[in-house]
RNA sequence: GGUGCUUUGGCCGAGAGGUUAGGCACAGGUCUGCAAAACCUGCUAGAGCGGUUCAAUUCCGCUAGGCACCUCCA
């Protein structure tokens, strides 16, 4: 099995990925809160971590990994009034509560289906974890961590940072978060401004609540993770992922809230993404300049020049490395479909060439090829490849240095099939494997203009008997007959290319 | 104000103390009835000022700009 390092925030270092179990791994990301359509922004925890647990599949790894969904709590304001994100939005649709999480839901399901997303092992939701997440304020209470006040309880991090070490992933002090707290409305409650809810009253307007030993109310923001990390991964657990802007203070809580609980801080590697930013600055709900995943792959906004396809999403992301933050524009974008229909193209010719099929995966099926040790091809150029791919994923899944091996990739199968190169059948079958587990596997790329289906099937039919035609008029010279003809398909948006062997077309 | 990150060629984006990132765009060429595609070649940058070093874009310091978190946020 081949060595995976990976950046851990808790360190600021890469480090040797060792599971908690050997040959399993646990891995738990945040996932979205349910108020409103996924953006751009949540495309990229979604992508990157995806294509992490296929790379611990691909590597040999059994996988577990958990993904949250977030309908109830987060408070808007850290404050008395304190209404919930989902209930509030509810009031001002008149639904129910549980009707916006459920719209909201199915939507994100089907924007992570179209960018090829699997579905998480087990996708747990706060409201169905709120006995589990009672039981836990109580164990932090038994602990002495935190105290009730005016119905709320809240966790005394002071007292815990006595004990232990609050700030150890943010790398803050606590006089370091003290100096930043602003003065926020309603915080009488808190003995200090730095304690966080663990479970909250809820005010008589509230929609959303639940009866416990404190009255009624509901979880506090950071619980959740806490309480369904340890339900489904066990005390200890390899992976925690979600975005750089959870690393505080909800990770840390989390860790805080851990330790209190289960006196460990449960997670061995914390992994965090960077963000998509729009003109230098953070895609966020909160500046309104997101782009919902819905208008960019319909091209439904006024910053948009045109529509971008999930794949082309995914491809654009998997351009820049997880951990660096990626520029929206439409010029990249752009870039990166061009960029895509290359590979995809050169794929399609690769398995011709090979005389191999494309792997046919049913969504969120995952293959059961694992990366051998050591490279079965000769040919020196594509042993560097293979090596290349396989060193940059395992180097803190360099995606784009994977990358843009593959478009050397590309190069040597476009060169073999101007017949300027030949490859053994070992070369051949490696860079089939190549594309097979990395390209579709791993990076979970798939061809979208290929769609199989009955319709197409009759295009195709179809589209013989046009260029059959237009062969036949090119061999007696007649020109303004088949130009026309190519025109004309363009016009429909099929593209024409001659090649040395026919006439080959694809949909634009 | 506190903490941390960052500044790369026309654009997006990597790694590495000395050796080609890659993609897109652009220019020239090959091929082709033409076009497209493909292939070849070119474009060789790293905020500014100092320092360390035989050698720095890569390490260190300062200056300037940008960003993130400190409040819900992927």
């Amino acid at each position: 099995m081949k060595a995976l390092y990976i950046t851990n925030t808790l360190t600021r270092q890469k480090e040797l990925f060792k599971p908690v179990n050997p040959g399993h791994v646990g891995m738990y990301v945040c996932g979205p809160t349910v108020y409103g359509d996924a953006h751009l922004g949540h495309a990229r925890p979604g992508v990157t971590y995806d294509v992490l647990q296929k790379l611990f599949r691909h590597l040999g790894y059994k996988v577990r990994y958990v993904r949250n969904i977030t309908d109830v709590g987060h408070l808007e304001h850290d404050a008395d009034e304190g209404e919930d994100k989902i209930a509030k939005k509810a009031r001002l649709e008149q639904l129910e509560p549980m009707e916006v999480v459920q719209t909201y839901t199915l939507r994100y399901h089907e924007a992570m289906r179209m960018l090829n997303v699997a579905p998480p092992s087990i996708e747990p939701r706060a409201s169905g974890h709120i006995v589990e997440q009672i039981e836990a304020v109580k164990k932090i209470l038994e602990a002495g961590y935190a105290y009730e006040s005016n119905g709320s309880i809240y966790f005394d991090v002071q007292k815990y940072n006595a004990d232990h070490k609050y700030g150890i992933l943010s790398g803050r002090s606590l006089d370091d978060t003290l100096e930043g707290t602003r003065a926020l409305d309603g915080q009488d409650d808190k003995r200090a401004p730095y304690d966080f809810a663990v479970w909250k009253k809820a005010e008589p307007q509230h929609i959303m609540r639940w009866p416990s030993p404190w009255g009624e109310g509901f979880p506090g923001w950071h619980l959740e993770c806490s309480v369904m990390g340890e339900k489904y991964l066990g005390h200890e657990f390899d992976i925690h992922g979600g975005g750089m802007d959870l690393m505080f203070p909800h990770h840390e809580c989390e860790i805080a809230q851990n330790v209190a609980t289960r006196g460990t801080q449960g997670v061995h590697y914390w992994v965090h993404n960077n963000m998509i930013t729009i003109n230098g600055q953070k895609m966020g709900k909160s500046l309104g300049n997101f782009i919902t995943l819905p208008e960019l792959f319909s091209g439904n906004h006024p910053k948009l020049e045109q529509a971008y396809s999930p794949m082309t999403i995914r491809f654009f992301i998997l351009q820049a490395h997880y951990r660096g933050t990626l520029d929206f524009s439409n010029e990249a974008l752009q870039a990166a479909e061009k960029g895509l229909r290359r590979v995809m193209q050169a794929a399609k010719d690769l398995y011709t060439l090979a005389g191999a099929k494309a792997p046919q995966l049913a969504y969120g099926e995952y293959s059961d090829s694992v990366a051998p040790d050591s490279c079965p091809a000769t040919n020196a150029d594509v042993k560097k490849i293979w090596e290349g791919v396989y060193d940059a994923l395992c180097d803190d899944m360099n995606t784009p240095i994977a990358l843009s091996h593959i478009f050397d990739a590309v190069r040597i199968i476009n060169t073999a099939k101007e017949k300027k190169l030949t490859l053994s059948k070992g070369d051949w079958d490696t860079l089939v494997q190549l594309f097979n587990d990395i390209v579709f596997g791993v990076f979970g790329l798939k061809d979208e203009g290929s769609e199989s289906g009955k319709a197409m099937k009759t295009i195709d039919g179809l589209m013989q008997m046009v260029l059959e035609e237009r062969a036949a008029a090119k061999a007696a010279k007649d020109w303004a007959t088949s130009d026309k003809i190519r025109d004309a398909l363009k016009a429909l948006g099929i593209s024409v290319k001659d090649g040395k062997d026919g006439a080959e077309w694809t949909l634009d």
